[in-house]
DNA sequence: CTGTTAGCGCCTTCAA
DNA sequence: TTGAAGGCGCTAACAG
């Protein structure tokens, strides 16, 4: 069995306070006393119980980050993981525990995330990959709890959220493009409830308006994010414009998807088409052709979701929204419109 | 505040110890009382305070995982990843929650795992990505603690490992090269630090001197799993031998590196070097040509791990060596020798 | 500077 | 079938 404070202040010859007190860092102690308890901590290799600290203090050092479909969208495997090292580098460096929890939307598993914040009394959460219709999160956020959304702009005293500009990010993929003399210009969306593709779009359509071009709904396409999305998108709306010249793509892995079936085809990309991702995932550099992209930096999101979460459980500050610049990465998949 | 179990008894009307009963599933509480007691607990919304429980009970219904640098290596955005949501859904559907513990080997974190072990009393924990030269790891094994390890081939009462059969994996590359005609065959494997490394290379000789062709040393280079290991290794391989027409690898992502660089240097692959990859990330069959390489059963071993742990720990086995088959997929990158 | 006392929220004998 | 009492390991007033 662990030896616990009794054990110390018995074999130190002092009381549990005592012992307490040192551990604590308090300064009221005698430096002899306060020696010799951490020799004999070190002797018996004592190691505080967090639980039962926990418990008393009302605290548990823990963050919970909530994600959904961790394991189901390949998306997430691009996108979820950078931001999720983030959180767990910055939440470490900052001294607390990160615990996961994964919720499915296709199985039954409606729990509530305020269950789990409450059951397992984590200080605060990050919620990830959660749509917006999702049911649970107004909870989360109008509960008392310090939470931060990635991706989802919805802020309370004690909610922050963490999001790329992504209007200004379909902004730079469009203006790219109308300034290579495309006009005819498609885009491949993610699912309407993600608050990231509503942003997308109104990019899109304010950058195509500035640039003279009505906008036309016909050139949208919902997808998923997914690779499949990006070649079925691409048919379609290219079966809608014969002369589609160029399609921005709300993911990587759909421009990606895109990119394959148009060769298939026997197009040449980007003489035939010119394709921007977004996101800036690994694959998108090792494509070929290299695709242009819009990067988020992804990290960083993760990082400052965690460094915000803990000012706000340590009533450093209060929830706010926090929009980190994209980054316009012109490779081989545009070209100027022949 | 949130409702305690005192908060509930007073509302019901009974003793702590009633609302205690009927909250554990015991089976001698009168009817009328339980469904008295679930009432009120569903009207004040009352949760279990976990933590209380935990220290009680001396068991937290949490198994931590331990990862060497998650972020660091992106050889792990691709495995890891997997592994790790493999252990968190199947984490969860038995009921524990996963909390992470990252170590970085570069930093001067040196933390023993233990400690965090016993301050946060974690019923067990799994550890990857963890080098065979770790000094804390035997601490772990030897502990009385249930753990699992990924890739580290040793077992204790308490403590399983999970791993791909990794000498039959290289057999399998090497001799499906071996059988297209190949015998002056590279091998750039990882680094030595890695179990996985040095049963490879076992597999590697095995195999070609099955084939009835000597092992020779100065085929094997070792690289760190990374990208620009592949190019390296190959360049240094090509220039011990000029003769070398195939060369496996002990990571997709070094298969990939070698794959940009030899086709930068104007050869054609597989026509002029085969190359067999290890993983089967992703990426592998988004490349052109698509990567011809060894499966691993990435989200299948972290599963099998997370089952294990909570096996053991609910005293269901003993530690032990689980060992998954891999998968030959042949695809693009390899060719007979012409 | 140090010890005593009283809980944190819950489970678990032991009686009734 | 129920309740009272004690304690898990620790912190936090409050005395001394």
């Amino acid at each position: 069995m662990n030896p616990t404070i009794k054990d110390v202040a018995k074999a130190a010859g002092v009381s549990i306070t005592t012992v307490s007190r040192v551990l604590n860092q308090y300064s009221d102690v005698n430096p002899k006393t306060r020696a010799k308890v951490l020799k004999v901590v070190e002797q018996l290799g004592y190691k505080p119980n967090s639980v039962a600290r926990s418990l008393v203090m009302n605290r548990t050092n823990t963050v919970g980050l909530v994600v959904s479909d961790l394991s189901r969208s390949r998306n997430g495997h691009h996108f979820m993981f950078e931001v999720l090292c983030g959180i767990n580098d910055r939440v470490q460096e900052l001294g607390y525990d990160l615990v996961l929890f994964s919720t499915s939307t296709t199985a039954q598993k409606k729990t509530p995330y305020m269950d789990f914040v409450r059951q397992r009394r984590v200080d605060g959460v990050l919620m990830m990959g959660i749509r917006l219709d999702d049911p649970y999160t107004h909870e989360v956020v109008a509960a008392s709890v310090p939470s931060v959304l990635i991706d989802v702009p919805l802020t309370s005293q004690t909610c922050s959220y963490v999001s790329t500009d992504n209007i200004a990010g379909a902004r730079m993929a469009i203006e790219h493009l109308l300034e290579l003399g495309h006009s005819r210009i498609g885009f491949v969306n993610g699912h309407a409830q993600a608050a990231v593709s509503q942003e997308r779009l109104q990019g899109y359509r304010m950058a195509l308006e500035a640039g003279g071009i009505a906008y036309d709904p016909q050139l949208v396409y919902y997808g998923n994010f997914e690779q499949e999305d990006g070649a079925i998108g691409t048919a379609e709306l290219r079966s809608r414009f014969d002369d589609l010249t160029a399609v921005f793509f709300a993911s990587d892995l759909m421009a990606l998807g895109a990119l394959k079936y148009v060769q298939n085809l026997g197009l040449r990309v980007p003489e035939n088409l010119s394709i921007v991702g977004f996101d800036d995932i690994e694959l998108a550099a090792l494509m070929q052709p290299m695709i242009t992209t819009v990067r988020q930096k992804r990290y960083e999101m993760g990082r400052s979701a965690a460094e915000s979460l803990i000012r706000i459980l340590e009533q450093q500050e209060q929830g706010r929204g926090i929009i980190l610049p994209p980054e316009l990465v012109v490779r081989e998949t545009t070209a100027p419109h022949s």
